[in-house]
DNA sequence: CTAGGGTTAG
C-alpha cells in the first residue's frame, strides 16, 4: 500500500468544488441515459428507487451499501445519474450518519472524467482533501486514466510526474494506466520506457503491462517490436495469457499472416492456455473477411463444441461475413436467430445489417431495418446515419441522402467530417461538380472544417472533368488553408495530369511530393506504370518496377496486371505468362482483370488451346468470367476462324447470365461472318 | 491497467 505521510496536497485544495447541484447538462444527461434502453433504465430506475428508500430507512444503512449500489450504477454507464445520487452524501460535514468515504469521491472523480469533465474530477479531489480526506491510489489512478481519456496524455504524464516527486509510490495499476494511455495515443515508444522504469521500480511491470503495449505494436503492424516484447517478457518467466496471444493472433490475422497465427495457436495449445469468446471471434471474423464462410461456420461450431458461447460480437462478424458474399438472406436468417441464441442485437449489428442491404443494391430493405432499430430502442448512431447515407447515394437518392445530417442534428448527433465528405464525393462523382464547390463552402458555415480527404474529393472531381487547372488551383489553395496534401491528394494530381497530357507537370509533382518527405506509394506506381506503358515506354517502366523495392512497396495485382499487359501487347506473351505464373509465389490472387489481360494475350499470339485452359482454370480458381472474359474469347475464336467454338462460347454466355451484347462483340470482326454466327446463335 | 465487431477520398 502507498504511503502517504510526507504527501503534499496543498496543490489541489484550492480547486473549487463543482456545484452538484443544479446543473441543467447533468439532468439532461441522465434523463437521455434513462430514455436510451428500455430494459437498462427498469435497472437504472430500480437502483435509483433503491438508493432514496435507503436514505430515508432508519438507521441509515452503512456507507458502503450506498458505494455498491452507485457501483451497479457506474457500470451500466449512467454516470450522471451517479453524480446527482451521490450529491445526498453530506459533503458540508453537518450529517455525521451521510458522511462520504474516499471511494464516494473516487466514484465521483471517475464519473466526472467519464463526462468528459476531468475539471471537475480534479475540483471533487480539490473538495475531499479540504475535508481532510486521504486520497488513495485509486484516486490518483482515475485521475490519469481520466486524462488519459480525453486527450490530455501531457497532463497525465505531468500529474504523474509531480505525484512521484511529492512522495507517491505509483503501483503497477498507475503504471499500467499510464501505459495504456501512452499506446492509445500512439506513443508506444514512451510507453516502453516507462515498462523499463517499471523494472527499477518497487513493481515490476506484469503480464497487463507488456500485453498492453504488444497489442499497440500489432495495431500499428510493428510486428518485429512486438515479438521482441513478447520473447522477452518470456524469457523474464512472465507467462503470456490468453490475452497476450489474442492481441498477437489479431495483429497476425490482420495481414493475413495465417501461418504465424496458427503456429501461436499451438502455441497455446502446449502451454495449456484454452481459447476464449475473444481469441474464437478473432478467428472468426478474419475467415469472414476473406470470404471464407464455410470455414467460419466450422469455427463457430467448433467454439460451441469446446463450451465457449459466442456472443453479440462473433455473431456481427459471421453476418458480415455472408453480408460480403451477398448473401443477404442467410445474414438476415442469422440476426434473426440471435435472439435464440440469447444475443441481443447492438447497434453495430444493425449497421452491418444495414451496409449489407445497401452494398447489394437493396437500399429500401436497408431503410427499413433502419426503422426497424428505432422501433426497438437501439439509438442510431453516427456511423449508421453515415452508412445510409452512402447507400442513398450509392442508389443515386441524393435528396434524401442531404436530409440526413438535418435529420441527425434533431437527434442530438453531430454530423462528422465523413458524413460531409461522403455527400461532397456522390455530388462530384454524379456530374454536378457545381453543387459539389457549394457544399464544400456550406460545410465550413456548417462548423466542419474541410479535412485532407475533401481537398482530395474536389481535386478528384475537377480531374476527371477536365479541370486540372481547377484541381491545382485547389491544390495549392489547400495548402494555404493549413491542410497538408497527402500521398492520395499527389496521386490523384498525378494521375489527372497524365490523363490531361501534361507528363512533366506530373513528373515534378512527384518528385515535390518526395521532398515533403512524403513516400509514393503502390497507387503512386501503378499510376505511373499505367501511363508509361500506355506511352509505350515499356523499358522506362520496366526499371521503374524494379525501384519499387528500394521505395519499401510491395506490388499488388494491379501492378502485376499492369506489367502483364504492358508484356503481352509489346509482343512478350512467353514473359508475360511467366509473370502470371509467378503470381502465387507472390502471394497474390489473380482477379478477372488478370485473366481477361492473360486470355487475351495468349489469343492474341494465337495460343487459343491455352487461352482455353485458363479460361476453365479462373473458374476452377472461383474466379468468375464475365462479359470481356467472353467477348475476348469470341473474338479470339473468330478471328483464328474457327467459327464453332466462337458460337460454342456466345451461347455459353447468353447461358451463363452474362449480360452480353453480342453484336457489338461481333463489329469489326470479320463482316461476312456476322450474319451467319448471329442467326446461328439465336 | 491488457484483447474481438460498424462509416468517407486516389
Amino acid at each position: 500500500m502507498m504511503t502517504m505521510m510526507k504527501f503534499n496536497l496543498s496543490f489541489y485544495a484550492s480547486r473549487k468544488f463543482p456545484l452538484f447541484f443544479n446543473r441543467p447538462y447533468i439532468i439532461a444527461a441522465s434523463f437521455h441515459s434513462i430514455n436510451r434502453n428500455c430494459k437498462d433504465s427498469k435497472t437504472l430506475q430500480d437502483a435509483v428507487y433503491t438508493f432514496n428508500r435507503m436514505l430515508y430507512r432508519n438507521p441509515v444503512p452503512p456507507i458502503p451499501e450506498f458505494t455498491k449500489i452507485l457501483s451497479v450504477i457506474v457500470k451500466r454507464n449512467h454516470f450522471a445519474a451517479a453524480i446527482s445520487l451521490i450529491k445526498h452524501f453530506d459533503f458540508l460535514g453537518v450529517n455525521p450518519v451521510l458522511k462520504p468515504t474516499i471511494y464516494v469521491f473516487n466514484i465521483a472523480i471517475n464519473c466526472f472524467c467519464h463526462l468528459k469533465r476531468v475539471d471537475f474530477g480534479f475540483a471533487v479531489l480539490g473538495k475531499a482533501t479540504k475535508l481532510g480526506y486521504q486520497p488513495d491510489c485509486a484516486t490518483f489512478n482515475t485521475l490519469i486514466r481520466g486524462l488519459c481519456g480525453n486527450d490530455k496524455l501531457h497532463q497525465a504524464i505531468k500529474l504523474f510526474d509531480r505525484l512521484v516527486k511529492n512522495g507517491f509510490e505509483p503501483s503497477v495499476v498507475t503504471y499500467g494506466t499510464l501505459i495504456n494511455g501512452l499506446c492509445k495515443s500512439g506513443d508506444t515508444r514512451s510507453a516502453v520506457v516507462l515498462l523499463q522504469n517499471m523494472e527499477t521500480s518497487t513493481c515490476p511491470p506484469g503480464i497487463i503491462q507488456y500485453s498492453c503495449i504488444i497489442d499497440s505494436l500489432c495495431k500499428r503492424k510493428r510486428f518485429v517490436e512486438a515479438l521482441k516484447l513478447f520473447t522477452e517478457m518470456k524469457r523474464k518467466g512472465l507467462s503470456p495469457n490468453v490475452v497476450t496471444y489474442t492481441c498477437l493472433i489479431h495483429g497476425l490475422c490482420s495481414i493475413h499472416s495465417w501461418d504465424e497465427a496458427l503456429e501461436l495457436l499451438s502455441e497455446m495449445h502446449a502451454r495449456n492456455i484454452s481459447l476464449n469468446v475473444h481469441t474464437f471471434s478473432i478467428l472468426l471474423d478474419a475467415l469472414c473477411k476473406e470470404g471464407r464462410i464455410t470455414e467460419a461456420e466450422s469455427l463457430l461450431s467448433l467454439m460451441i463444441q469446446r463450451g465457449v458461447t459466442p456472443n453479440t460480437v462473433t455473431y456481427n462478424s459471421l453476418i458480415r461475413g455472408y453480408c460480403l458474399l451477398g448473401k443477404m438472406d442467410v445474414a438476415r436468417k442469422l440476426f434473426d436467430s440471435m435472439v435464440d441464441q440469447h444475443c441481443t442485437h447492438s447497434v453495430i449489428t444493425y449497421n452491418i445489417l444495414i451496409k449489407g442491404y445497401s452494398e447489394n443494391k437493396k437500399i429500401d430493405e436497408a431503410l427499413s431495418v433502419f426503422h426497424e432499430m428505432c422501433n426497438e430502442d437501439i439509438v442510431p448512431s453516427l456511423v449508421t446515419y453515415n452508412t445510409l447515407i452512402i447507400g442513398l447515394c450509392q442508389a443515386g437518392r441524393f435528396e434524401e441522402a442531404l436530409l440526413l445530417p438535418y435529420e441527425m442534428k434533431s437527434h442530438g448527433l453531430t454530423p462528422d467530417i465523413s458524413t460531409y465528405n461522403t455527400l461532397l464525393d456522390a455530388l462530384s462523382k454524379n456530374t454536378k461538380l457545381d453543387e459539389a464547390v457549394k457544399f464544400f463552402d456550406s460545410m465550413i458555415d456548417q462548423g466542419c472544417m474541410p479535412s485532407v480527404m475533401s481537398y482530395n474529393i474536389l481535386i478528384k472531381g475537377y480531374s476527371e472533368n477536365e479541370k486540372i487547372d481547377e484541381a491545382l488551383n485547389m491544390f495549392s489553395k489547400m495548402s494555404k488553408n493549413g491542410v497538408n496534401p497527402n500521398v492520395v491528394t499527389y496521386n490523384t494530381l498525378i494521375s489527372g495530369l497524365f490523363h490531361a497530357g501534361r507528363l512533366e507537370e506530373a513528373r515534378m509533382l512527384s518528385s515535390d511530393m518526395k521532398s515533403r518527405g512524403l513516400k509514393p506509394d503502390i497507387v503512386t506506381f501503378n499510376t505511373i506504370l499505367n501511363t508509361l506503358y500506355k506511352n509505350g515506354k515499356v523499358e522506362e517502366a520496366r526499371s521503374l518496377f524494379n525501384t519499387m523495392d528500394d521505395d519499401d512497396v510491395v506490388p499488388d495485382i494491379v501492378t502485376c496486371n499492369c506489367i502483364i499487359d504492358g508484356m503481352c501487347k509489346s509482343g512478350e506473351t512467353d514473359e508475360a505468362y511467366g509473370m502470371f505464373l509467378s503470381l502465387s509465389a507472390r502471394g497474390l490472387q489473380p482477379n478477372v482483370r488478370t485473366y481477361n489481360i492473360m486470355i487475351d494475350g495468349l489469343c492474341k499470339a494465337s495460343e487459343l488451346d491455352k487461352a482455353n485452359t485458363l479460361f476453365l482454370e479462373m473458374k476452377a480458381n472461383g474466379c468468375s468470367a464475365d462479359e470481356i472474359t467472353y467477348k475476348i474469347m469470341v473474338q479470339g475464336f473468330i478471328r483464328a476462324k474457327q467459327t464453332t467454338r466462337a458460337i460454342e462460347f456466345i451461347n455459353r454466355s447468353l447461358n451463363g447470365n452474362v449480360s452480353a451484347d453480342v453484336k457489338k462483340w461481333l463489329n469489326g470482326c470479320c463482316p461476312p461472318m456476322d450474319q451467319k454466327i448471329l442467326s446461328s446463335s439465336n
